[in-house]
DNA sequence: GTCTCTGCAAACCGTTTGCAACGCA
DNA sequence: TGCGTTGCAAACGGTTTGCAGAGAC
């Protein structure tokens, strides 16, 4: 787990300009063990920055997902989440209100290595999610 | 893993009407042991029943998918392929051109269980795939 | 001063929706 | 004959692209 200094440090040594927007962006996303879809980053950011726009949003996010200094987290029916990166673990996901959790299981690296044992792929990753309803929704 | 015969029989019984439309898709998704796009499905209908429309493949692949007779797999970026259904099972993805195997290895519901302990979720699915590079892209 | 980055508008793409005409039962 | 289904066109929603002007260094 990097620090938002360290980030802005990689970005330095690319070259990459230090514009408000990418820094804010670093700030918010370095600071709260969360998951944000595209548009709720959007939406913080506009509270600090109202000229910001979405398009800034996407570009700086796929900019630092190629760094390696956020994943992003697909789940199901075209939707992604981004998360400051981390150690590998999987994710729960609530089916009604979206929200989403870490699980800190090991990697599956042994099922990765079935998987490639018995097919003609070279096996580069694999993707788990959990699909739930989490205690709030499941009040209601 | 029905025939399908038995599919029709299902349409019958819940009044659901056996149009050309429908015969003919179950009768591709039945026979061939493949994962189609709704697009792959339009293309190789539309050879044999040239005024078909996309619509109508989505109208009836969500219909199966609601009858459990399909199964669809959502393997990231809001891309979905369709299956016959049969046996739990997972798919290893090719990254360059999206070909798709079956691996048979036993359903995760132990790490299911793990999940459930240490969150607040009540789990009730889970989606794993494995991403990697197919022979045929590998030679390239 | 240079060249990357921003923000707007428009395009994209797989999928869904509204609806009038069609055709299965 | 009646109502479920089809197929067209338009909408949808998250994301990307093209591009002129702004601004980091």
């Amino acid at each position: 787990m990097i620090s938002g200094d360290m980030a802005i440090k990689i970005l330095k040594k690319k070259n990459i300009r230090l514009t408000p927007q990418r820094l804010e962006l670093i700030n918010i996303l370095s600071q709260g063990n969360k998951h944000w879809t595209a548009e709720e980053l959007y939406h913080i950011l506009n509270e600090r920055m109202p000229s910001v726009s979405i398009t800034t949003i996407y570009n700086n996010i796929n900019l630092f997902c190629e760094l390696d200094i956020v994943k992003e987290i697909q789940f199901g029916e075209g939707l992604s989440k981004y998360e400051w990166k981390k150690k590998d673990h999987y994710h729960i996901v609530c089916k009604l209100c979206g929200d989403m959790v870490d699980v800190w299981y090991p990697t599956l690296k042994e099922v990765e290595a079935v998987a490639e044992s018995i097919s003609k792929y070279k096996i580069r990753s694999h993707n788990l999610q959990f699909y739930g309803v989490c205690s709030q929704c499941e009040k209601q």
